[in-house]
DNA sequence: GTGAAAGCGCTAACAC
DNA sequence: GTGTTAGCGCTTTCAC
């Protein structure tokens, strides 16, 4: 691995000058043939390889697109730890929001001619993995709440970032472009439907305390509620730290331990969370739909793979990816205006089971 | 989007020198706390970002690896669109190899600091995603049989390379490191399983042409065949082009409908093609496992989706990247010699309904 | 603790 | 067609 080979080595070996090198690798034919086989043949004989590096630092443009995420190791390793014997489904079946993302995005850069380059963001300052993905990438995607805002703030000043899933979350960034899924209509039909199509009244809705997608999905929920005449109360009626399965069980337990009558629909702001109550339901007994609903939100593998199967409102992630990459390369190639560019993709409510339908 | 802020506008803006600025980003310490914070104050009002070009051409390394893939493209948009109506589990449940490896990877890299470029190699040539993967890495993963030899023969000369899956191509790449599972193993104990518990013997093997993970496997299923007295021929008893859901069900469609009495077990060299047989079978109405026992290799989430679920042997795909960062890793480290490393991981047979079993 | 200066390997005018 | 010459923005000795 001693010193790679530079154009300087292959235009010597080949008689040649480094111009004429470099025009080989970006525009052969602008080149004899004859004297681009000779540049070829030496570079193959010596092992050279262009140096990104520098060609992004001369051409002011690196090819690649990037996508940080939050690190999500710990909630996941959670949930592998508590999901318990027998059951691998979490393991390797579940594709994660962000594998999903990275998939769309992955195959909508190669359409474009990008390479993708992602990142879980881990800690910040300047050392931030943000930084070092921002500066070598020609635009990148940011899932939300991944990062602080005055840092995104910062770098979209100097290139095009777009925040994916989850609401603006301030007016600071409001010149960001943003693409998010339509959480308040997903969960305002899950609700209606539980309301007008099962008759139900008692529900009960779950989720994570400082979430702007979970807001945005109670407020859906809310609305439905106030549509159709039900009860309902100005925030969730439990607030969980994580929306892990473990915290959906335990969430499950504290519900049911409340004094009054027991509800008759539980409604949970995420899968993760639906799958931990069922896995309480079944141990305490309680059968799902029969005695009690319940219903999740984003359609990840495992809410099709558990018994009953998890009625939810699926988002499209995978295409969430890809319009990013789309805005990108808009942005980049100068086709996108300057005002900021806000998309809302549509979610696709999926009856199953535990609702009681089917 | 104008022109970004380099060291020299901090610096200037700062009232010191771009050696200043640089030692900020680089190691904090060295500079007096009082310098620091006026540094990072106008870096923040200029919306500096280190560009990693410039870092990576002056440093001589990127701080991130790479992974090259085939571009799956054309058979995944193939199985999707002949699963038919119904069945979306191919659609998102479904993770590809190339989803687990960069998964595991992404996970390795992070806990060493580094970030993970990802591309489709397309093309070949000297414009081939390889090269520009090649180009801005440290070092790099690439998915067997992804990219012509003589060009990993090239790259490899300056930076590390780990060959994933798939066995050895050639001597020339014995330079390589190089990780693979152990597809004879994991093929020879299935078909043992089919025939010493089960008593079958009148098996059909059925592989792609030209793999050698499939002749692995292949090798595998002979070898439990002649040590139980099972007939068994020198080939696959069938070769398909693609090992897609439709060739899998076409190929079955062939099986059953050749003279003689009919085998007793499929034994596929892929999940995919398995699951394209169970829908054969269903459609002819041959029972499995009753009438016909079907085996698959691989272990996807769609065989556990199934009905009947899949028998098959398990491949530690996100293993198989997080092995081959370490690896890598090591490499860049100099913690590994000189030699190059071969590296087999096991895989875990999995006995599920289509077999009997359960 | 901070500055000055020499590259890192390539691209992009601009000549020839 | 091909060569010359400046940088691109940073890191890195080596002085001070």
């Amino acid at each position: 691995m001693s010193t790679a080979p530079t154009v300087y080595d292959v235009a010597e070996r080949s008689g040649v000058s480094i111009a004429t090198v470099s025009r080989v690798y970006r525009n052969p034919d602008s080149v004899r043939a004859q004297t681009r086989e000779r540049v070829l043949a030496s570079a193959r004989e010596l092992g050279y390889v262009p140096s990104g590096n520098a060609r992004g630092l001369a051409s002011r443009s690196t090819g690649v697109l990037g996508l940080c995420f939050p690190d999500y190791s710990d909630p996941d390793a959670e949930s592998e730890a508590e999901t318990g014997a027998g059951d691998e489904a979490d393991d390797d079946a579940a594709m994660l929001y962000s594998d999903q993302i990275i998939r769309g995005m992955e195959r909508a850069a190669r359409r474009h001619g990008y390479a993708l380059l992602i990142a879980a963001s881990l800690k910040g300052g300047p050392e931030s993995q943000l930084a070092k993905v921002a500066g070598r990438v020609d635009g990148f995607a940011v899932l939300a709440r991944t990062v602080p805002t005055e840092d995104l703030d910062v770098i979209s000043r100097r290139q095009p970032v777009v925040m994916l899933a989850g609401p603006r979350e301030s007016d600071d960034l409001d010149h960001l472009d943003h693409i998010e899924t339509a959480n308040t209509d997903g969960q305002r039909e899950l609700t209606r439907h539980l309301i007008e199509d099962h008759g139900l009244r008692r529900l009960a809705y779950i989720g994570a305390e400082e979430s702007p997608d979970v807001a945005a999905r109670f407020r859906g929920h809310a609305e439905a509620c106030r549509a159709a005449g039900v009860p309902v109360s100005d925030a969730p009626d439990l607030r969980v730290a994580m929306m892990t399965q473990a915290e959906g069980a335990r969430a499950t337990d504290e519900l049911l331990d409340r004094p009054g009558p027991r509800p008759e629909a539980l409604l949970f702001a995420n899968d993760q969370m639906a799958v931990g109550a069922l896995h309480t339901l079944e141990r305490r007994g309680v059968r799902v739909p029969d005695d009690i609903a319940v219903t999740g939100f984003d359609g990840i593998a495992l809410s099709r793979l558990v018994r009953p199967t998890l009625t939810t409102v699926r988002q499209p992630m995978r295409r969430m990816g890809e319009e990013a990459v789309e805005l990108l390369v808009r942005r980049l190639t100068g086709q996108q205006g300057k005002e900021p560019v806000s998309m809302m993709l549509p979610v696709s409510p999926t009856r199953r089971e535990s609702c009681g339908c089917t």
